[in-house]
RNA sequence: CGGGGUGUGGCGCAGUUGGUUAGCGUGCUUGACUGGGGGUCAAGAGGUCGCGAGUUCGAGUCUCGCCACUCCGACCA
């Protein structure tokens, strides 16, 4: 299936590309910029939805959900916000086909014209708020906390499998609060929820920061994000969380009498995941033998081959096979037992390998005589005959130590590919030949960071919480208290 | 949306200065032998050469338009 497949050295993107079509991931679709989620890719986002929405129940969310399309007169209340969307919008202008009269098939009715258009959603905010006017009259009804699981429209130029697809599945959050300091807390709980999320399933660090004010979400006071750091040295966006402030409160009318019987705009915050999370979760962790997954989030934690010549002898494995599966399933473990016999063993290496599947037991004849079988990690790609004995204990353990050997090494590539630049020359030298991230100083103003952005291509993937130090501008030379990172970006 | 590249059986590609019946690898089907890392042999099936016009006695090949993918810019999760 993955013969002459690509490698990260010699083309990174064609390499992820291959890999996410290859490894039946996705595909693109008869719609330009629209991607079919295939069932293996699917699974994935299935697992990844399961843990996320835990972790929202947890932290007290509930889910709705809103419509699909949202009046265009939505969209111009927020000035900020329409700016930011306003160019990657689909509308929505008829609501009827008809039959070609000259016969050519079928044309859009020119007399079914909507009053009012409507915008496919690129994010909810709008509509939302619309809502929840209606929803709150009083602190008692506060805070709102929703969350909902939706596709979402942004038109996108240039799109690519994942990481930018003009449709795309996402969740999306929505809170009203009472206070500042409480919606504030919100966003950061969110922001902090995403990287426990990114480190614990996907095994892969983020930083947690601010984004710049170039960098924010249209809309918002501030935009919290988590961003990893991919093996080609450039940075992804993985998960953002914002503060509205008033914001949309003020555009929608979301006011409530408070203890005091003093009309108050609410507070709010939203916040999102997107599919591109898979994307970021291949190129984290996959390698030139194909995908490579975290246990956590494999749809297949263990994949088990016979290894046989006669029936008799696949009845044979397959009787000592089946209490083992038994008891891996009993532990909640993903196991798939490929007794096929349209594929080689070979052939089925090859393609639980290049698909990802943390382990793989081989068991043949040889295993019966001896009561052992072949243990092989796809992490490291070591295999070893160990004893059928204790076998799921074994694996229970190896699954959790792949998980966490994921993490490390996603860990340590970063720490090797952080950098201090304390020069402009020093900067710019490190983002061409070292990429990764850039930790320098900056003077806070936008006009500088545009500066770097238009010279070098960097942006600023987020200011940190902490790290305080004086410094100067590594492009302006005026003072700052904190170093930024910066980096390339997807 | 601007610039470059590509488009030929499912996938990856070749196809000469325009010339007959469009090839190769892989995959697919059937059978036999096989089976501890993508097996071997044999026999088969499968193509509107991206789409549409044009030039020509003749177009996969030349011209124009369109579409898709891809890379580079502008935009973004």
């Amino acid at each position: 299936m993955a013969k002459d497949f690509s490698s990260r050295e010699e083309n990174y993107s064609q390499w992820y590309n291959e890999l996410v079509v290859k490894a039946d991931l996705a595909e693109n679709s008869a719609v330009r910029g629209c991607m079919v989620i295939k069932p293996y890719g699917y699974a994935i986002w299935e697992k990844m939805q399961a843990a996320l929405d835990k972790m929202f129940k947890d932290t007290g969310h509930s889910n709705a959900y809103f419509p699909l399309f949202i009046p265009k007169s939505f969209f111009s209340r927020e000035a900020d916000h329409v700016e930011g969307f306003a160019k990657e919008c689909a509308v929505v202008t008829h609501y009827r086909l008809k039959k070609d009269p000259n016969g050519n098939g079928i044309v859009v009715d020119d007399e079914a014209k909507l009053e009012e258009e409507l915008i496919v959603r690129p994010t909810s905010e709008t509509i939302i708020w619309d809502t929840y006017k209606n929803w709150i009259q009083s602190y008692r009804d506060l805070p709102v906390l929703i969350n909902q699981w939706a596709n979402v429209v942004r038109w996108e130029m240039r799109t690519r499998l994942f990481l930018r697809t003009a449709e795309f599945l996402w969740q999306e959050g929505h809170t009203a609060h009472a206070t500042e300091q409480e919606a504030i807390e919100e966003t950061i709980q969110m922001m902090n929820v995403y990287a426990e999320f990114a480190e614990n399933w996907l095994a892969m660090p983020v930083l947690k920061g601010v984004k710049s004010p170039n960098e924010r979400f249209a809309g918002a006071l501030d935009t919290y994000c988590i961003e990893a750091l991919m093996q080609d040295g450039k940075a992804l966006q993985a998960g953002t969380s914002h503060f509205l402030g008033q914001n949309f409160a003020k555009a929608f009318g979301v006011q409530y009498l408070n203890k005091e019987n003093k009309l108050t705009y609410v507070w709010a915050t939203s916040w999102g995941v997107s599919t591109r999370l898979i994307g970021a979760l291949i190129m984290t962790h996959s390698d030139d033998h194909g995908l490579v997954l975290p246990p956590k989030l494999a749809p297949i934690q263990v994949v088990i081959i016979p290894i046989y010549k006669k029936e008799e002898q696949l009845i044979q494995i397959s009787e000592k096979i089946e209490p083992i599966i038994h008891k891996l399933r009993e532990k909640g473990i993903a196991v798939k037992y490929d007794n096929r016999d349209t594929y080689k063993p070979g052939w089925k290496f090859n393609e639980y390998e290049f698909k990802g599947v943390p382990i793989r037991l081989a068991i043949g004849p040889r295993d019966l005589e001896n009561g052992t079988v072949e243990i092989a990690r796809r992490d490291t790609l070591e295999k070893e005959i160990i004893p059928i004995e204790g076998i799921t204990e074994n694996i229970e353990y190896l699954l959790a130590e792949i998980q966490k050997n994921l993490f490390d090494k996603a860990l340590a590539f970063r720490t090797q590919n952080t950098f201090k630049a304390d020069t402009w020359e020093e900067f710019k030298d490190m983002l061409e030949n070292k990429k990764g991230f850039i930790l320098a100083h900056w003077d806070g103003t936008a006009e500088t960071e545009q500066k770097i952005k238009e010279e070098t291509k960097a942006t600023i993937r987020l200011i940190p919480f902490d790290g305080d130090e004086e410094g100067q501008c590594i492009y302006s030379g005026k003072p700052s208290k904190k170093r930024v990172v910066f980096a390339l970006s997807y």
